[in-house]
DNA sequence: CTTGGTACTTGATGCACATCAAGGCGAGTG
DNA sequence: CACTCGCCTTGATGTGCATCAAGTACCAAG
C-alpha cells in the first residue's frame, strides 16, 4: 500500500486527470519496490504481506497542476498516496469562508477527512502536476483485518494527523506572525529533508496568499515576514525560492513566545 | 464497546482516580445496555458481535474534577471514553506554551493522539468528577479485525476527529471573537442537546481562561464578548450559566464573515 | 519587442484584540 | 461575621496585524 514515486512507471499522456488500472500489463510498479515505501509503508513485513499491501493500490491518477483530486461533497471511497507532486487541502465552512487546512507532499495520505460521513469534506488541489495512488478504502480496511501491521499503520496515520492538526491549532491560537511563518518554514523543511532534500533551501509551491490562509495571515503580512527575516539576515528569498541561512534563528523565533 | 454512563454503577468510595475490574462479581455493566451507546457504539451488530463489543472495556476509572487522566509524554496503552463528566485536553509545545485543544463530554472518545508515537502528546484533565471506561487499544485492534462495524467504527471516529479539528482551524485562522464564541456556543448546545439536556440552556464546565485558550483569545475578550451578547439579548448569563436566548443571533454572527 | 496578468512588495492608516489595572461577586473558611 | 481566594467584569491604553492603496517584478502570449 501507499506506493508513491517511482522512476519506473508506464508513459501517459497529459490528460488532465488519467486514471490508469495497474494489471499484469503494466510495468510493476508496487509498493513493494516503491522508494517512498519508507515514508508511507508499515514497516516489517514478510515477503507474503508485503504481496497483499502492494493489492491495495487500485489504479494511479495524475493531476495537473491546479487540477481538483477530490472535493467537497464528493462520495468518499478512496485514500489517495502522493506519489509526486504537491497538494493543498481547502476546507470550506457553510458561510463560503475557506482555508488551506494543510500542504502535502509525496509519501503522504489525503482523503481521511471523507471516512466519517463517506464524503469527502474539503478539496484537494494540486500546486504542481502530480501523481497519486488511488487505494480504494474498504480494500484497505479488508486487508488491514489480515495484514496487522498494516492495521496498526493505518491506525497511525490518523493519529498522526489528529497530532499535526494539535500542532497547527497551538500555531493559529498562540504564536504571532513572525512565529507562525518560522514554524511554517522549519517545518517544511524538514518534511522535505525526510525526503532527501536540502535541509536549508526550498522552493515554496505555494502563494503568499496560500501561506497566509494557512497560517491565518494575511499575504501582505506573510510578505512583510519574510521581508523581516531577510532583513535579519536569517533566510534568503528570490521569489518562491527559499534559502535558509540561520536555522537557529527561525527556532529562536518559534520558540519567544514573548506574547500571549 | 465505548461504553458509558449507565444508571448500574458499582457504589465507590471517593478515592482521587480508582480503577475498577470488570469481573463477574461487579454489577453488569456492558455496552450493550449503556444508555450511551448510540453515540459511541458501532450500530447494527448482531447479538453475538455485540456481546464481544463488550469485552473491549477493560475497567472503569474515577477521575474527581482537576485531576489528570493521562498526561503529556505517558505511555499509550488505551483509548478512554467517557461516562459521565467533562474533560479538557491540553496541548503543551516543547516551548512550555499550552492550548486547550478540545472539551469532550459523555460519549466521547479520548486518547487517539497517544496511537502514532505510542505516548500521549496531550494532557487530559477532568473539568467535573468524571468516569471512563479504559479500552486496551490492543484488543480494540484484535476485536475489529473480527467485527468489521467496529472496525469501520473505529475509522469514522478517528475521521470524525480529523474534521472537528479542521473547523477548529478554520475558527482560528479566519474567524473574528464574536464568531468564535458564538461557534463555540452553538457547538456546545447542540453536542448537550444530542444527549438530551436543552437546547437552549448550559452551564459552563470551564473557566473564561479555558473558553479563551480554546479559542486563541484572552479571558478578558471572552468576557466581553459575552457581556456583547447580553446587551444584544443574544443570551443571558449568571456565573457559567448561559441561557441562549436568540439561537438564530448566534448563527447569524457566525455566518456574517465580514472580516478576513 | 509590447501587452496583460498574476504574484509580490511596501507604505500609510485603522481597528480588533491584547495588555495593564482596578474592582466586584460568590463560595468556602476561620 | 469578616476574610480570602478564584473567577469574572469593566475601563484605559497599546500594538500587531488587517486593510487600503500604489507600485514593481516576472512570465506568457501576441
Amino acid at each position: 500500500m501507499f506506493d508513491s514515486a517511482n522512476a519506473n512507471r508506464t508513459p501517459t499522456t497529459s490528460i488532465d486527470i488519467k486514471v490508469q488500472p495497474v494489471t499484469p500489463a503494466t510495468i510493476k510498479v508496487a509498493c513493494s519496490n516503491c522508494n517512498l515505501r519508507e515514508l508511507c509503508m508499515p514497516m516489517g513485513l514478510t515477503q507474503h504481506e508485503l504481496d497483499r499491501v502492494d493489492e491495495v493500490v487500485a489504479s494511479r491518477r495524475k493531476v495537473k497542476r491546479g487540477a481538483t483530486l477530490f472535493r467537497n461533497g464528493d462520495r468518499f471511497t478512496s485514500l489517495f498516496a502522493i506519489r509526486t507532486g504537491f497538494f493543498k487541502t481547502l476546507t470550506a465552512s457553510e458561510d463560503g469562508r475557506d482555508q488551506v487546512t494543510g500542504f502535502q507532499m509525496a509519501g503522504e495520505i489525503m482523503g481521511l477527512d471523507g471516512i466519517v460521513n463517506e464524503s469527502h469534506t474539503c478539496d484537494a488541489i494540486a500546486l504542481e502536476d502530480a501523481e497519486v495512488c488511488v487505494m480504494p478504502f474498504d480494500r484497505i480496511e479488508e486487508l488491514s483485518r489480515e495484514v496487522n501491521a498494516l492495521q496498526r499503520h493505518v491506525h497511525k496515520i490518523m493519529s498522526r494527523e489528529i497530532v499535526r492538526e494539535h500542532g497547527v491549532m497551538v500555531l493559529l491560537g498562540s504564536m504571532r506572525a513572525e512565529e507562525r511563518l518560522a514554524a511554517f518554514l522549519l517545518n517544511l523543511v524538514q518534511r522535505l529533508h525526510a525526503r532527501g532534500f536540502s535541509q536549508s533551501e526550498l522552493v515554496l509551491r505555494m502563494t503568499r496568499e496560500e501561506i497566509g490562509s494557512y497560517l491565518g495571515l494575511k499575504l501582505e503580512t506573510v510578505s512583510r515576514t519574510f521581508s523581516k527575516f531577510v532583513d535579519d539576515g536569517i533566510v534568503e528569498v528570490r521569489q518562491r525560492h527559499v534559502r535558509i541561512v540561520k536555522p537557529e534563528g527561525l527556532k529562536l523565533i518559534v520558540n519567544s513566545q514573548e506574547c500571549r
